[in-house]
DNA sequence: GAACACCCTGTAGCGGCTACAGGGTCAAGG
DNA sequence: CCTTGACCCTGTAGCCGCTACAGGGTGTTC
């Protein structure tokens, strides 16, 4: 199958399967005579699997991680539950910043209900009052 | 003050400070006679303005909106709620994203409790079954 | 023979930094 | 006087994971 027909199988754009290739994720499929990639059935079954793994938003190095996994099925599974640890650490990681985002941020929205000057507007007063504190060194 | 006073006083990278003057985000300070970087109490506050909202994270281009609204406090603060609006519904939607995402991953963690061959692992299991649905056509 | 859908390679851009390379400045110490 | 060291400068390239071209070739249909 050509590139447009296991984009289409897959639902992942052409020029993002090229990229996989360059970058080393997807194995470089047949060529036709006129140079036109040709895939199969194993094809498909990775890229569906790399798109699985980021839909769980794991970063294409660990999908990599993963493929060796698939490749050599005799190694040992103690890095694949690692990984996925790790993985599940990072989402919660950002999970709880993003919560706490939200809070200050809906504590911010109450700060002007109305429409004024940008002088009165309770938002902006907030903002820059709140840039004064320390506020924990960042990232 | 030098950049490096300013990194220190706002805990900001001194490559991020210029970065963020490359772009057009910190207006360019006065310069000594050796041609090094002199910057006043404004330009701390205003660079600790857009680190709290970076801290919102909130994208540049917002920042810059509100930049301006700082500089302009005659306008109508109508749009300034409304950035915050948008901002909130981003933060919302990553949120849940985020949430489902951590369910997945607890679910997959449950498939391998213990160390066996990748071959017999649930988690590569599960992946590679999983990646043979539909899954609702990604973004 | 022209329009169209598809394919190719290669390069540049996004955001928000971060990390150099390759230099200049200036005070303190030997 | 010279070196060391901390600081500063500009400019460019890299990170991630795509996305969007530019500028071409292929192959079927009207």
């Amino acid at each position: 199958m050509r590139i447009g027909e296991l984009g289409q199988a897959t639902g992942v754009d052409i020029e993002t399967i090229r990229h996989y290739e360059k970058i080393g994720l997807l194995s470089p499929p047949a060529r036709e005579a006129n140079g036109y990639r040709n895939y199969d059935a194993a094809h498909v079954e990775r890229l569906a699997f790399i798109r699985h793994c980021r839909a769980l938003d794991m970063p294409l190095a660990e999908v990599k991680r993963l493929l060796d996994f698939v490749a050599h099925p005799e190694a040992d599974c103690g890095d694949i539950n690692r990984l996925i640890e790790e993985q599940l650490g990072r989402v919660r990681e950002r999970l709880s910043s993003m919560q706490a985002l939200e809070k200050q941020l809906v504590a911010l929205r109450a700060r002007c209900g109305e429409n004024h000057t940008a002088r009165e507007c309770g938002i902006l007063h907030e903002l820059v009052a709140a840039s004064h504190e320390p506020e924990g060194r960042q990232r």
